[in-house]
DNA sequence: ATGAAAGCGCTAACAC
DNA sequence: GTGTTAGCGCTTTCAT
């Protein structure tokens, strides 16, 4: 691997000259430019970027922390964050947690050593204070969501809530009488959130009670799980509103097997608005995240505070839509 | 940010005595042992990875490259490289190339740069010079579904052609009369490999004619799209064999849109043996990969070429197995 | 058992 | 315009 040492050599000139070169910097003369990227195309000279890191303190590079890559939305979240740091130069690198908190905290503490100038946060077990080194370090942080009680953290999350209450109502709009809810991890504000927009809208009626609410994961598996006991618990339940996709579509595989009619015995609604929502049989009636958007805004947002001291923080909530396909257009209302 | 100096100085000692705590390296007295230990505690000095790799000219971290984050079928495999470099200390760092030529190269660069130690490489663009200056890096190289002419790359695949084939001979087991193929990208070995189980099987049939097979890209609209112009071209098939699960899937929509009774009209098998595919409605079958098993497996041979000189290469083709669910389970036999 | 100092490859302040 | 040199934070010989 050649050093800048070696370029320097080739070119007869000295190394601070070629580093001008390599980034643009300072004034050099038109001839002894050539004569360097001559050298440089020569020995397939490469600039070391962890000497680079070394030097600058910062490493044109950051992070996506995400919980889980197995859920479709968090890789399509982070296709949208690749595309728009590829264009200014940035590296990404894609960090899995699980959302354990050791591994969250572990991951940070790395980041920073590695010198990352910003990172996109998906986690709802990290507090305020965790962040402090990495403000004193100097490096950026996008909340998804989550909103932190500090002002100086940026966040962008969905109107969760809302969008429970679309998903809820449109469910009694098609006909349900009885309809049920699959909550993700109940201790993740987003998970609260949808349940609450749920509760809004079924939780005064007169039918309801607390067992219409299972709790479960953000899984397929979980959702699969969740709704059979929905359906012993409550054979009547004609309508389920599943806190995210996965679990929706393990609901659907439930209701397949207890031999449930899709969707005149049962309605579905999912949350997320993942690709694969559209492509199960029936297609799936979710409640759509902006989900390319919020990668790209959260990405431009890093962009922007990584670059200019004073921009302000900021806490953005976007909309979501429902959008209403085949688990829920019910021929007969029962 | 604390450094390993601001720690040799709490402790009183010189830095090569810190360094030597950090590493476990030579034979220190237990008790500067414990001094330096606290004055690491107490400054919550954590080692800074740039410099590091910089002096050791390594970073204990590998590189997953893949073509597509969005086909589930590389995060799965993904999922299971982290497991086992987690186990070994090493970070996983995701790349995501589209497989344009590129794009790899690049990474390819810049990961040299960087130090990785090692990577593993799904990538059927690159070529065995490519990976030449790798080797002189001494970074270690695992290929996937990719077999190259030189004896020094290890490289892991499945049988690929065997598997087209019981896919393809499954569906006129079940009674499909026309079979076609949904090919994905065509200059893909694996794509290739693929196809060609599939014309082992009926390509001396007497109906059988080039135009039943139909070329696509391997993701889900592919997959719709090509289904579609089989439908118009050969509305006689009775049975599809596509090259992966994201096309079967598309032919699943397509079939449905189109009015075609799933499996008694139309008979799917896909390929790869994603999550996903047990999801689908009906679910699919599918020539299932041991997906877990080939991340597992091919890290566990990284792992074995960086630590180990004398390791030697070697080329692994891991059997494959047909997945029988419900897009063939004819209930009637036409 | 511990310290001094060179070096990993690069950037940038300072000199000419 | 271009070169010299001092770091960036760490590891590792070589002394002691």
């Amino acid at each position: 691997m050649a050093t800048i040492r070696d370029v320097a050599k080739q070119a007869g000139v000295s190394i601070a000259t070629v580093s001008r070169v390599i980034n643009n910097k300072g004034k050099i003369k038109q001839e002894t430019e050539t004569t360097v990227r001559e050298a440089i195309k020569k020995l397939n000279y490469i600039p070391n970027k962890v000497a680079q890191g070394l030097s600058n303190q910062r490493s044109n590079a950051v992070a996506f922390i995400l919980p889980s890559i197995s859920n479709p939305f968090f890789p399509e979240m982070a296709r949208a964050v690749e595309d728009v740091a590829q264009q200014h130069g940035y590296h990404v690198f894609i960090c899995n947690t699980d959302d354990k908190r050791e591994k969250v905290l572990n991951y940070l503490d790395n980041l920073a050593t590695h010198y990352v100038d910003g990172i996109i946060l998906n986690s709802h077990i990290i507090k305020e204070a965790d962040l402090e080194k990495l403000r004193n370090n100097n490096i950026s942080i996008v909340m998804m969501d989550r909103v932190l009680e500090h002002e100086e953290t940026t966040a962008f999350a969905v109107k969760n809530r809302a969008g429970g209450r679309k998903a809820t109502e449109h469910l009694l709009d098609v006909g349900c009488k009885r309809v049920a809810h699959i909550s993700g991890v109940t201790d993740i504000p987003t998970a609260q959130d949808r349940m609450w927009g749920y509760l809004d809208v079924v939780g005064t009626l007169p039918w309801y009670d607390t067992s219409y609410i299972s709790r479960s994961d953000f899984t397929v598996e979980g959702g699969y799980q969740a709704a059979k006991e929905l359906f012993m618990r409550h054979p009547e339940v004609d309508g389920i509103f599943a806190g995210n996709d996965l679990m929706a579509i393990g609901a659907l595989r439930a209701a397949h097997e207890w031999g449930k009619a899709i969707p005149n015995e049962l309605a579905i609604v999912g949350f997320d608005g993942i690709d694969m929502s559209a492509l199960t049989t029936p297609p799936m009636t979710t409640v759509q995240q902006p989900i390319y958007e919020l990668g790209e805004l959260a990405m431009k947002e890093l962009l922007g505070h990584m670059n200019d001291e004073a921009y302000e923080a900021k806490t953005v909530n976007l909309d979501v839509e429902l959008i209403i396909r085949e688990t829920t257009m019910r021929t007969q209302q029962n």
